[in-house]
DNA sequence: GTTCCTGCAAAAGATTTGCAGTGAC
DNA sequence: GTCACTGCAAATCTTTTGCAGGAAC
């Protein structure tokens, strides 16, 4: 991920928002760039948390609030991977695309990415009764350190 | 699912229990069966729900470490599909595996299988530096119904 | 000036835990 | 009799909501 793709993607996203009738307002703002610093998903807490200690102090309802908003927007993903927590990332437009392994020892979560596996599901997508917008996979499992 | 395969289900799962040292509980047990009759996953509340008006009452502590257990023994899958709640479905050994199809609109899961897609997968797992254990492929979108 | 945005505090849900009593073996 | 199991209530944690003040346009 190049900081050109980051920061193309602040600059879609903050586009995308004024189009939707969205102000510029400084909580969502500092939520975008903190999201585009991010290769893989993060939790709300630890986006709270990171801009908790930074220049610009974010109340964790507008926390939400800015990713509920870019998750219906589609400008990122959100994921439930297990663990009882919702994960947000970028949605780089017919950018990169990845799934997650997730290890259910010590709750690491890694991106990776697979053509083959792309090629079954859009396949796939178009013999189910069913619009489908969105897809994940995640394996479960033990990582490296941990299996 | 024919019945034969949810019995042997039940069967295998309390040998299971047993020989992990766990005795009979009779709320355990519940859950087991309550399970065994569902083909597609449920989430805590339902289960709770269900046992509540039948005529073995369960608390409602009492499901979700039943759950935690039998999750723990891989007798179920845990699954996390958004919405913010878990749902959990009975892992028959060996047996038939599907993925689910969320609603968006109106929450609906609904279970789908792919032999092409369950190739992918496999090939892929022996690919990543990561012991597989479980794999979860959901499809957003929207179902017939609402899209 | 209007309308959206923000932060706080409170609320709502899901899940977990402490504990005292009950049941299985 | 011992040790696991159960149910209740309380606690914890994530996420949502109400509301009053502040900011964008």
């Amino acid at each position: 991920m190049t900081d050109a793709a980051r920061t193309s993607w602040v600059e879609h996203t903050l586009d995308t928002l004024e189009r939707a009738g969205c102000r510029r307002g400084g909580a969502r703002s500092a939520v975008v760039w903190l999201l585009a610093g991010k290769d893989c998903a993060v939790t709300a807490r630890e986006i709270d948390d990171e801009l908790r200690g930074s220049e610009r102090e974010v109340g964790r309802a507008s926390v939400y609030r800015a990713l509920e908003q870019l998750a219906g927007l589609g400008l990122v993903s959100r994921l439930d991977i297990g663990q009882g927590v919702a994960r947000y990332e970028p949605q780089h437009p017919g950018g990169e695309h990845h799934h997650h392994l997730v290890c259910d020892e010590c709750g690491s979560v890694t991106p990776f990415q697979d053509a083959e596996l792309e090629r079954s599901i859009s396949r796939l997508s178009r013999r189910v009764p069913f619009r489908v917008a969105e897809h994940d996979v995640v394996l479960h499992g033990a990582c490296d350190e941990c299996g």
